[in-house]
DNA sequence: AACAATTCTGACCACTTGGTCAAATATCGC
DNA sequence: GCGATATTTGACCAAGTGGTCAGAATTGTT
């Protein structure tokens, strides 16, 4: 009947639900835009509360950030164990599937990525050293050996394009929707968008 | 001698100045995070005083979208007057260049799209239908035209990968700069962008 | 039942937010 | 010069900001 959400200490069913606000908040008004009492509101907690589990809001910022990018990285790696021993396309192919989906279940990642990356701020510095550029220099590659197109080209710009034609739609969902009159979030437009971000890294797409 | 920023009545030195100003604030943190005492201090001006020109931030916002989608619309114009009577690639071609050169020149129209994109806002709502949807419909069409595989394709999709290619290394500069050590604002680089968004859209470059 | 550790509450802080308003000042046509 | 108009100022407002803190409530352990 209380309004606490964790009964027992040490269960993390507070921190469950207060990341998932901060993540909601984080990714369509910013991190200075985002405030500690509409997160907590919709957590269900008041703000003090929030600020005895994450000290601070960049703590808690933080905190969504890495959640969300080992929810990716394990996609990734759980991805590449299973094609260990299948051909350099299949792999690369299935990861940037994988990626697609990613980006519609959880578009939260580019959202902030994408308001994030365009400061100079601790912040950026921040993301960029522990988790972007681990990503960026064990995935590209993987792509760049399946596709002698994409690796001819430069590395960096193969992963922006990569990432700005996967996310875009479902980063900018709202928009896509008033603009096109459709769902980017239906299963037959993720396909679409996997099927367009193939073709542009593989070229012709692979029939059947 | 002081802080005055219009000297005559009907100077419009002032609203310019309030403009810029407002602008860079919108791209960097948002129509939320940018405050207008913020925007105003670097305009030089009291946070009323802008009050005064724009009766509230909401009309400070749409001028400075309405100015920047001017601009744009204002280059295409007179790029397809100028190749009137060229061939369809040709002028395709050059409206895709003109507009990454665009987007090098003035980032904050991407940036504040994608910020705007993500919720349904009157905001959002006001800049589709005012805005993005004409640009829309008359700028793909004539990429289509020109190119066999990109009329083959989703003309959403087509529209959706172009700006995402043609702007996010400029609208995500601080990121890929700390990612790469380049900056993308470089005519090097500006001009490997524009390469890249014509291969994307004609396949093979053309040889000069 | 008593204990200490954990978790939650609510009052409070200094500061910033968008916006109003009356009064002061600057500029113009005359 | 004068009067009218355009512009700028600074005091002010209610509301919201991130964060602190002392105390209350809840918990697992004994």
């Amino acid at each position: 009947m209380s309004r606490r959400i964790a009964a027992k200490p040490g269960s993390d069913e507070g921190h469950r639900r207060i990341l998932d606000a901060a993540r909601g908040a984080f990714a369509t008004v910013g991190f200075e835009g985002a405030s500690l009492r509409t997160i907590s509101a919709e957590a269900g907690v008041l703000h003090t509360a929030m600020l005895y589990h994450f000290n601070t809001k960049d703590v808690l910022w933080r905190a969504v950030m890495t959640e969300l990018f080992e929810d990716l990285t394990g996609r990734f790696a759980r991805r590449t164990a299973e094609l260990r021993s299948a051909a350099p396309e299949r792999l690369a192919r299935a990861l940037v599937r994988d990626f697609v989906h990613f980006c519609a279940e959880r578009p939260e990642l580019h959202r902030i990525m994408t308001i994030e990356g365009r400061a100079n701020t601790d912040r950026l510095k921040w993301i960029v050293e522990s988790h972007t550029r681990t990503l960026f220099e064990n995935v590209i590659p993987m792509v760049s050996l399946a596709s002698p197109a994409a690796a001819a080209g430069d590395p960096i710009r193969l992963y922006y394009a990569i990432v700005g034609v996967a996310a875009s739609t479902f980063s900018l969902a709202p928009e896509f929707k008033q603009l096109s009159g459709r769902d980017p979030f239906r299963p037959k437009e993720i396909e679409a968008t996997a099927a367009w971000v193939e073709g542009m890294i593989f070229g012709v797409k692979r029939s059947k």
